[in-house]
DNA sequence: AACGAATTCAACCGCCGGACG
DNA sequence: CCGTCCGGCGGTTGAATTCGT
């Protein structure tokens, strides 16, 4: 028995978003908030999958977003949970505020893994290539105990269990043992970053985001926008500009107060 | 300037698992 | 327990852009 596809397919526009769809998009949201995806394109007037439409606002439309390039700690912060997580894109985004699991794949692809290459590194099991070379001679051997296998391998049954006792463990110990120290050495100065990295503390995000809260709420005038026109302005300088850390919930906050501007003043 | 190759990244596809009736 | 719905995930594609000749 075949599912029901996602959406109808019929007239359903496929392709780049443009400008106008953005708007729709982004309007509803604010105005509507994140409800069913698979009803927003109807209730937005979009001719959209539903699907389409979550993954066009997470990954780009979203307010708390960065833009452009990761950084140096960033992509170390990346390399090394690629190590312990595996192709887990989702896992590995939701450490880097602002960043989304599509952008850090992308990222991956493009230059993290020709990086880790030009260092001698194998990008898949984090061992140095010769190494690496060397003991896929021995594992021929004795093929079946292969903790050096890529971390993905072991999850080939789509188990994403987030405190993952299984493979994480496992995977600090492909690293050799000057690597961990050289992948944390630019993180050392996040402390905080750190502790949380090692599993030690809290994520260390909260603060940052309290922060760009109350920067970004200097946005608002009593805490509305003061026309629709500020608030798709201030969506877009969030994208343009790169504003990021203060998350959804400070999201949800701008959006009640939009809510309450409609009830106060229709317009 | 023109062309092809290489690179980038937004978007799509299909699968999976949790929630729910 | 079973079937369905839906959101989320990771892999892949292909158009746009950049680079090299």
């Amino acid at each position: 028995m075949g599912r029901q596809p996602c959406c109808d397919k019929l007239g359903v526009k496929k392709g780049p978003w443009t400008a106008e769809e953005d708007n729709k998009l982004i309007n509803f949201i604010l105005t509507s908030g994140q409800c069913c995806w698979r009803a927003v394109p109807k209730l937005a007037g979009l001719r959209r999958c539903g699907k389409s439409c979550r993954l066009r606002w997470t990954n780009y439309l979203r307010p708390d977003l960065k833009r452009g390039l990761l950084s140096d700690s960033e992509e170390q912060l990346v390399i090394d949970l690629h190590a312990r997580l595996g192709n887990r894109w989702s896992k590995i985004a939701s450490k880097l505020p602002g960043r989304t699991d599509n952008e850090i794949k992308n990222h991956w692809n493009t230059h993290i893994k020709k990086k880790l290459i030009k260092r001698g590194i194998d990008p898949v099991t984090h061992e140095p290539l010769q190494i690496q070379s060397r003991s896929l001679e021995t594992s021929s051997e004795n093929n079946n105990n292969s903790h050096s296998s890529p971390p993905e391998s072991g999850n080939a049954s789509g188990n994403s269990d987030e405190n993952s006792s299984s493979s994480p463990p496992d995977n600090c110990s492909t690293l050799t043992s000057e690597e961990p120290e050289k992948l944390f050495g630019s993180l050392c100065d996040d402390e905080k970053l750190l502790n949380y990295l090692l599993g030690n503390d809290e994520p260390p995000l909260v603060d940052s985001m309290t922060w760009e809260l109350q920067n970004n709420l200097q946005s608002f005038e009593n805490g509305c926008f003061t026309s629709w026109d500020d608030c798709a302005t201030w969506l877009l300088d969030c994208q343009d500009f790169g504003v990021h850390d203060f998350g959804l919930d400070c999201f949800n906050e701008v959006e009640m107060n939009i809510l309450d501007m409609d009830n106060k003043q229709p317009k």
